[in-house]
RNA sequence: GGAGAGGUGGCCGAGCGGCUGAAGGCAGCUGCCUGCUAAGCAGUUGGUCCCGUAAGGGGCCCCCGGGUUCGAAUCCCGGCCUCUCCGCCA
């Protein structure tokens, strides 16, 4: 959420940083909802404070032992006014409300502006891509030599969009996400976390999922509960409407998910393998830090997610996203992308944001710096470290052989008990 | 799931339907004092919204949302959460 007061003193940038994302937000209704709302404020507390002093005098005569018949028959009427007019009120705030859910993040002046993500910009380009002296396969075909990865089980169960991994996979994916957590908290500094997949709406409203994207949102039937897209949501909802200590940012929180999608609108895409699934795991790194410092800290966080990429010695690119390919609730935000040979693209694994107080703004998190200071948003930060199927994918794709089995990385050997290759 | 208890300011904790934005304590801040590692004394310290250039004035906030009333932290209804006991259970 943006401060009502940055949007009332500047509409006309908050307008441009709405087009420029490609959302439609009404900054002119919010504007002129916003004039009546302070004309009905004017008028409504005089009434009030008049009926305050008129309370006072009631019970003034009232503790003498007097009448005061006549005042409470007066206040009687003028309460009627108010409570009408509060109504007025509360209807007006109603869609205040409302709008400003529906008004997107200010991107970063750093920001490229641009339409699509063909307007993304490039920034830096990770590792050789590995020329083979083969074809290399896909990674649903590995995955069916060495018997890892059964799409068709998956469909069988729940639908398109799920899927089994079995055997040498599964221990894979079980494998890197040891590595990725140990990464972080042993090197980067993170406190580890297991965290609820189910949350409340306030908590989806909270990190901006709600109400933009809430179709994509598997919900829980007749419960006020939805699946998590991503453990951000819980991790950053985690202190959600309180006010944090002096002295306790950085804040510095990892955990491994399940994520839930609906991928709605997304159809036809991807469709192949597990590039877009309905279900998958991430691990997620979250941050609150100090406004001064949140940009230094998103360069930190792009680095912590770049090295997992760089000890899996998986070839990837990075770049800043445009206006338009930025999401809702993100001021600045790096995709990281890994080389897939088999399929011959590129797959987004990682997105590193900074929110600024958007996030606490809208769930309330506040952060006092000084023990007799005042309370400020904080911002926050998250940063995808890594998503899990694509790392497979990646792993499966760049470390295969002629005869269709995967050499295990260096750095997961350890995790997988020594073992050199992943065979059917 | 069943039965109780409870949710008050940064924290603890009081609070007859009007004089309570809220006693008292702690913590914080500011002075004074003291030569002993901090004690004592005095003062002070919430948020938010509206009007105003400002000084200042005013509204609202005692978990959340409704209601009763001239007037509600205080009464009624609904919800959420916490604790205790019972049941069930990985």
């Amino acid at each position: 959420m943006l401060d009502p007061k940055f949007i009332k003193a500047n509409p006309d940038t908050v307008k441009k940083a709405v087009s420029d994302k490609g959302e439609k937000a009404d900054i002119d209704r919010f504007i002129e909802l916003d004039e009546q709302r302070r004309t009905i404020i004017v008028d409504v507390e005089k009434l009030k404070s008049d009926r305050n002093s008129a309370s006072m005098e009631v019970a003034g005569i009232k503790k003498k032992g007097g009448d005061a018949s006549e005042i409470i028959a007066r206040m009687k009427l003028v309460g009627d006014e108010i409570a009408s007019m509060d109504n007025q009120l509360r209807a007006i705030e109603d869609e205040i409300n409302e709008i400003l859910l529906w008004v997107p993040n200010m991107p970063h002046p750093s920001v490229p502006v641009g339409k699509t993500e063909q307007d993304n910009i490039e920034i830096k380009k990770w590792g050789e891509i590995k020329a083979f002296d083969f074809t290399p396969r896909p990674h649903w075909e590995i995955g069916e030599i060495i018997g890892g990865l059964d799409l068709a089980a998956g469909a069988n169960v729940s639908g398109s969009g799920f899927y089994f991994l079995k055997g040498p996979v599964a221990r894979l994916e079980r494998a890197l996400i040891n590595f990725m957590i140990d990464l972080h908290t042993s090197e980067h500094g993170f406190t580890e976390a297991m965290v609820p997949y189910l949350v409340g709406e306030n908590a989806m409203k909270g990190t901006g999922q709600i109400p933009k994207l809430k179709d994509d949102m598997y919900k829980i039937e007749n419960e006020n509960l939805y699946l998590i897209p991503t453990a951000e949501v819980s991790l950053t909802n985690m202190a959600a409407g309180t006010i944090l200590p002096p002295e306790s940012l950085p804040l510095k929180i990892c955990a491994f998910s399940p994520c839930f999608r609906k991928e709605s609108g997304s159809y036809g895409k991807d469709t192949r393998g597990i590039i877009r699934v309905h279900q998958f795991h991430k691990v997620e790194l979250v941050k609150i830090v100090e406004p001064e410092s949140s940009y230094d800290e998103l360069e930190l966080l792009l680095a912590n997610a770049e090295k997992v990429l760089q000890l899996l010695k998986l070839p990837y690119r990075a770049k800043t996203l445009c206006t338009g390919d930025l999401s809702f609730a993100a001021a600045k935000c790096y995709d990281l992308e890994l080389y897939a040979p088999g399929m011959e693209s590129w797959l987004e694994v990682s997105s590193c944001s900074n929110f600024e107080d958007f996030q606490a703004r809208r769930m309330n998190l506040r952060y006092r710096p000084e023990k007799s200071g005042k309370a400020i948003f904080p911002h926050t930060l998250n940063g995808s470290g890594l998503a899990l199927p694509r790392t497979v994918i990646g792993i499966l794709e760049n470390y295969q052989t002629k005869n269709g089995q995967v050499v295990v990385p260096d750095v997961l050997k350890p995790y997988l008990g020594g073992q050199e290759m992943l065979k059917g």
